[in-house]
DNA sequence: TGTGTTTTTGACTGATTGGTTCCCAACCCT
DNA sequence: AGGGTTGGGAACCAATCAGTCAAAAACACA
């Protein structure tokens, strides 16, 4: 016994997604409701009654993230049809550097941006940034998992492998957003692939 | 012929340090000057003709904060007195670990974060912020050039080994950020050194 | 066609933003 | 003591902020 009444004249998830754009590129507090409104195409009150607020907003552009960007990154490090992890991290990697060589792409990675800026101050984001990291780590345990040479790593070694491999894809992506060049980062990514035995 | 007048009534660098560690723990956009006014105990106006502008108070403050944090880290990592390079960028990482440990500094890196947040917004604090990567990058050269044990790298190797280190450094902190505990923390380090061979 | 329900829209609100101005106080130098 | 110069402080400013609301509009169902 659903009443229908008067259908939405947007999509709500190219909404978002729009939305996601914007406090990616100007951060939080950086982007203002006028900001969203434009690049959503909608009208203030419009926002208001499809996402809450503000900050309610953003957590919805965040999940959002985790799906167009996260997941798939996940998925890729998980992923078997490729079947030595090495490759697959060093595909991961390897996005990283073409969206800075190909697009000169500085935005860098929307969930590190958060954890930095963001994070401290909201518990949702907050819990948000810690499950997404956790999904990473787990991604690259995956891999490490399927590594061809799998020189005897231990369950602990493993984890905490992941874990730094994490840390450096982070770090590469804050590099991206001090403006190195491309080349200077590709180098990096490569010499950081080589350390860990992955190159 | 200079005419002195009245004499301010509080010390400038006292100041700068407090408007620091507000947009330090609030971020540029996230503090207000009000914020700033409470934590330097001046007046409004006082802040106005001492120091300019928010924007120009902010890019002070990174400057102090080069003086105070970056310019101690590299002196660290350059520093003949410890004779192996190693054990200096193994006290870096230390440090990291028991401001969260001790401390549960949860703050970052605050060159990081106004990389992460502010640098692709305005050309000036992206100067800064990547001359400063750069010191810390020439900091872990001179380091990795006093290594023990030297195993034949040449200067393309250690350039980007330099940068790597940086970039874990970056990420590490990132990962402070993002709340992991300080044994996850610890762990990750000590991982990523020995990872380097630096452990 | 009429009724009920939901969305759209834009005007509106009160609070807060960063920044200015102006007057007086405080100080140095002669 | 007095002139010149600067800092201090509060009132003040326009602009912007996030958020609300009521009326108009668009649909489903009867």
């Amino acid at each position: 016994m659903q009443k229908l009444a008067r259908p939405r004249e947007f999509d709500v998830e190219d909404a978002l997604n729009s939305a996601l754009q914007v406090f990616w590129t100007k951060g939080y507090e950086g982007t203002g409701i006028t900001d969203l409104l434009e690049a959503m195409q909608i009208a203030r009150g419009s926002l208001y009654k499809a996402f809450g607020d503000k900050r309610n907003l953003y957590l919805s552009a965040l999940k959002q993230y985790e799906k167009n960007c996260i997941e798939p990154a996940v998925q890729l490090l998980r992923g078997k049809e490729i079947s030595d992890g090495g490759q697959r991290i060093r595909m991961l990697f390897e996005t990283i550097i073409l969206a800075v060589e190909d697009d000169n792409d500085r935005r860098g990675c929307f969930l590190c941006n958060t954890a930095v800026d963001q994070a401290s101050h909201d518990p949702d984001v907050w819990k948000a940034c810690q499950q997404m990291m956790g999904e990473m780590v787990q991604g690259f345990y995956c891999a490490l998992k399927d590594l061809e040479d799998p020189e005897g790593q231990d369950e602990e070694v493993l984890e905490t492998r992941a874990m730094s491999l994490n840390v450096a894809y982070n770090g590469l992506r804050v590099m991206v957003k001090s403006g190195y060049s491309p080349s200077d980062i590709r180098k990096t990514s490569e010499r950081t692939l080589t350390e860990f035995g992955l190159l």
